[in-house]
DNA sequence: TCAGTATGGGTAG
DNA sequence: TACCCCTACTGAT
């Protein structure tokens, strides 16, 4: 479940059980062979996550960058350590901890100055302290002539939403999706950087997307949600708005579908 | 048990 | 625009 919030809870995860530790590579699907062999044995020193990409820093100018692309998975186990399957690009262990990587779509080796170029080339993230993230994501939306809900997805003008977050920022933030990015007010476009802020943070805290206001279902905190109460407007088409009981509507926007409230979300 | 789909995005054509 | 990565989940059978 690759969005930002997944991806910092992910280089979290391998930061505290891997860093400082002298790690085991090895890539028992054969693609990964000569990357996994250049960190087997190294110490990995730290992790870092950018939007939805993740690197391990193991010294030196040697780094590993993962982007688990849609269906790339890492599981990590701490209690038994299964043998990792046949499809598994990346296996990386220590004494008690098993991490398998599984369908990334990327997993290469990289040094410090490819990181600055990915890094470069990336919008502001929201889960990274940076006291110019608001301005930058401003900017970032004056610049583009395309609607708010396409503009979301472009990594280029906020780093880590996916088409979940999309959806459910932009009706808590009551802006329809059709809107030109560069048509948004800028009382807007900060208000919607706010709620992606939280959002996300909640996201990472819970380890799951989960939007709807605990109040408004009656309960204490999000973690008492159930599963189908979680969104407001993502895959939701055809039920009633959770706040105005208005029909949500659903339609494509950049090759990828996009729900919203008529009502709530006004032009 | 199986088919269909998707929380992504690079690359080839 | 099609393909790819080849998982995880959902709904139909």
């Amino acid at each position: 479940m690759p969005e930002g919030h997944t991806i910092h809870r992910l280089a979290n995860r391998h930061r505290n059980v891997f860093g400082g530790d002298v790690v085991r590579a090895w890539s028992p699907q054969g693609r990964f062979s000569d990357g996994a062999a250049a960190i087997d044995g190294a110490v990995l020193e730290d992790t870092a996550a950018y939007g939805k990409h993740v690197f391990y820093e193991f010294g030196g100018d040697l780094l590993l960058h993962v982007h688990l692309g849609l269906i790339g998975t890492f599981r990590t186990y701490t209690d038994e350590l299964p043998a990792p399957g046949a499809s598994t690009r990346l296996a990386l262990s220590n004494e008690s901890v098993a991490a398998y990587l599984v369908g990334p779509m990327t997993c290469r080796l990289v040094t410090r100055t490819d990181v600055e170029v990915i890094v470069d080339d990336l919008g502001p993230d929201p889960l990274r302290r940076g006291a110019r993230g608001k301005t930058v994501f401003r900017e970032n939306l004056a610049k583009r002539r395309i609607p708010i809900g396409a503009a979301l997805l472009e990594q280029r003008v906020v780093a880590g939403i996916g088409n979940v977050y999309r959806s459910e920022m932009l009706f808590k933030a009551g802006i329809h999706p059709d809107v030109p990015a560069n048509a948004i007010a800028s009382d807007d476009a900060d208000l919607l950087w706010d709620v992606i802020v939280a959002e996300l943070r909640h996201g990472l805290r819970l380890g799951r997307i989960v939007t709807v206001e605990p109040a408004e279902l009656g309960v204490r905190s999000r973690a008492r949600i159930d599963r189908g109460d979680r969104l407001y407007a993502y895959q939701r088409d055809g039920l009633p708005c959770r706040r105005c009981g208005t029909e949500i509507r659903v339609k494509e926007m950049a090759g990828r579908s996009i729900w919203w409230c008529p009502s709530d979300q006004a032009r």
